[in-house]
DNA sequence: TTGTAAGCGTTATCAC
DNA sequence: GTGATAACGCTTACAA
């Protein structure tokens, strides 16, 4: 049905090595003999197998991209930025939604080294990815780790400083007078909820205040964790006047919690974060995070991955840290809502508009 | 470097036909000998090679997205509904952002075809996809269209009932005293904008209302569209009371014009259109929408296209058409902001989390 | 510049 | 139940 280089060879005599040669480049090769081939290929609508120049080439011009959450804004920014390199460079991803599950991960990542991609860029689920991941370095499969870190594991990553982008979250509150501030945060096995923890930490020490466990609230970082770490949040014992959600997820659990209670931000409580959603800043600029780059993340990584296949050696171990940007809106109470002050918002928040 | 079944047979002192039944489900083979096998591959570590199996047995375990643009959380969403079913199913996703340019979509499905990906979801640029298309069938590459269907194309298709959906919004701006009514909105090449139109004229029709022309304003259906699209609108000579948006890209671009020029909504127009952005609507639930059940898109279509690739006759044609649902909120001014409103609002608002 | 032969790593086929 | 052989569709290596 689907023609092959032996029919193509057929139908423009010559051998399938001619045809080879003239489809790919056609260097070494008569002008017209190429032409030949070139009209033998149209006319039979020839597409060449890639699947069988896989085989030979090892090159599957595929790269694999595996993130916890396809649906959160952060990431999705992150697939685009890989995408568009990938493109550009004459490579296709094979997205995988891990769930933040290590065996789902797992099995993808099997699925990719039996597929041959060429290198892999994983947001692994936490430090439990491990062994996936030394599976790829058994394999010799080149990978780059985004966002976030693995413990013992030394590879290609692209992340941000959690500990410094934390600090300045907490140091806005402290400014403001917050003095009990509850963390939303996810398992320790997380490299980004370990250091925005410490960050959080290390700015109330260096603020003189008390460390309360109790207001560190574990959870999943995704919708249903925030929502459920602040209904806890508002039952504890010494209410906190401030919360700090480890994402842009959590916080909008939070949120809706607060709001089932008819509570809102900032005036019963402030609520501050990491990552920026970029339709909900355009929407209702309120709520105050430290931004991320989140399209370099996926960029930059599929770059270094690149790099990292064409000069095949081993090459050096590369660390891209891209730096935060803390956004201050209305969410904990930086501007009073007087006359004045919200003309003064509305003109900050007018910014112009960033055609792509 | 990488094990092959040649070196598993050595191994094992089989052959390799021995080694090929006994990794796949192993009919056929004595318990022993595939025990030995079994040990054989766990000692060299041997992962067969997907792209020699897939040149054997045609199948590669893929298939094809094609999506015009993965940030628009309407596909953000259909990603994740194919990617679910798909997995279950044993099948991974090859993921293209079109960028809603047909040259490029043209690029992806002639690689994918190349690849052999087993089967192709679209959502295709437009009509003059249509060419594109055209290609996998005559390549007999199995397809389900997302969303958009392709006019002089017929072939599976999941999608909704734009003209209703789009009714259903004019109605309720007409019976809240909207007599000037805008749209903004994409080029007639795209089936979805078309029934959109459609929708919106049937009903100022059937409302006895006069259809402007200079009111349509045409742009693409993203958010630097929405912006100049609704600029276009403030100079209109007769000013319209409410604004109709193809998408909510395009109302999210529309507000932010509107927010610089200091206008609000609903109290100096109102705003409605097609799409609710979750995110969004659990942080400042506001947009007055048309709601599609974006995930099931993704999921149905995948649905589809496993049909037909298992039972590889061809088959009848399918067709989903998924329901939409009118969410009346505060962008129309339905309600006002008296106390006892916004209380009833908060209420109603208060919905139950859905956790999945 | 062009062709021949072998091989990439697996499975289909048919024989034993 | 197991194995030899050919085949999948292409490219590498070498020869002409």
């Amino acid at each position: 049905m689907n023609a092959t280089v032996a029919d193509v060879a057929k139908k423009a005599g010559v051998s399938t090595m001619t045809v080879s040669r003239a489809i790919n480049g056609g260097v070494g090769v008569r002008p017209e003999t190429r032409r030949r081939v070139e009209s033998a290929v149209a006319e039979l609508d020839f597409v060449p197998n890639g699947v069988a120049r896989g085989l030979m080439t090892r090159k599957t011009g595929t790269l694999g991209l595996i993130v916890p959450d396809i649906v959160n804004p952060f990431f999705t920014m992150v697939v685009r930025g890989a995408e568009t390199v990938a493109r550009r460079a004459g490579y296709r991803l094979l997205l995988c939604n891990s769930e933040a599950d290590v065996s789902q991960e797992r099995e993808y990542v099997e699925h990719m080294i039996s597929h041959r991609v060429e290198g892999l860029l994983v947001a692994p689920s936490g430090d439990r990815s491990k062994a996936n991941l030394s599976l790829l370095i058994r394999r010799k499969v080149p990978f780059v780790l985004i966002d976030r870190s693995v413990a013992g594991l030394k590879c290609d990553l692209v992340h941000s400083d959690g500990v410094t982008g934390s600090k300045r979250l907490i140091n806005h509150l402290v400014s403001l007078g917050h003095r009990r501030i509850a963390v939303i945060i996810e398992a320790d096995d997380v490299s980004t909820a370990r250091e925005r923890l410490q960050g959080y930490r290390e700015a109330l020490k260096a603020a003189n205040l008390k460390f309360a466990p109790e207001a560190i609230i574990r959870t999943t970082a995704d919708r249903a964790g925030g929502y459920e770490a602040m209904r806890q949040i508002l039952e504890l014992k010494q209410p906190s006047t401030a919360v700090f959600a480890v994402n842009n997820m959590t916080a909008l659990g939070a949120m809706q919690a607060l709001r089932e209670r008819g509570l809102s931000v900032p005036s019963d409580i402030a609520l501050v974060c990491f990552d920026d959603v970029e339709h909900l800043a355009v929407l209702s600029p309120f709520l105050t995070v430290v931004n991320q780059p989140t399209e370099l993340f996926g960029a930059h990584a599929a770059q270094l991955l690149l790099d990292r296949i064409s000069r095949d050696d081993g090459g050096r171990r590369r660390n891209i840290v891209l730096p935060t940007d803390l956004i201050v809106r209305g969410s904990c109470g930086a501007q009073k809502e007087t006359t004045s002050s919200r003309v003064a918002r509305r003109a900050a928040v007018a910014e112009p508009l960033r055609i792509r």
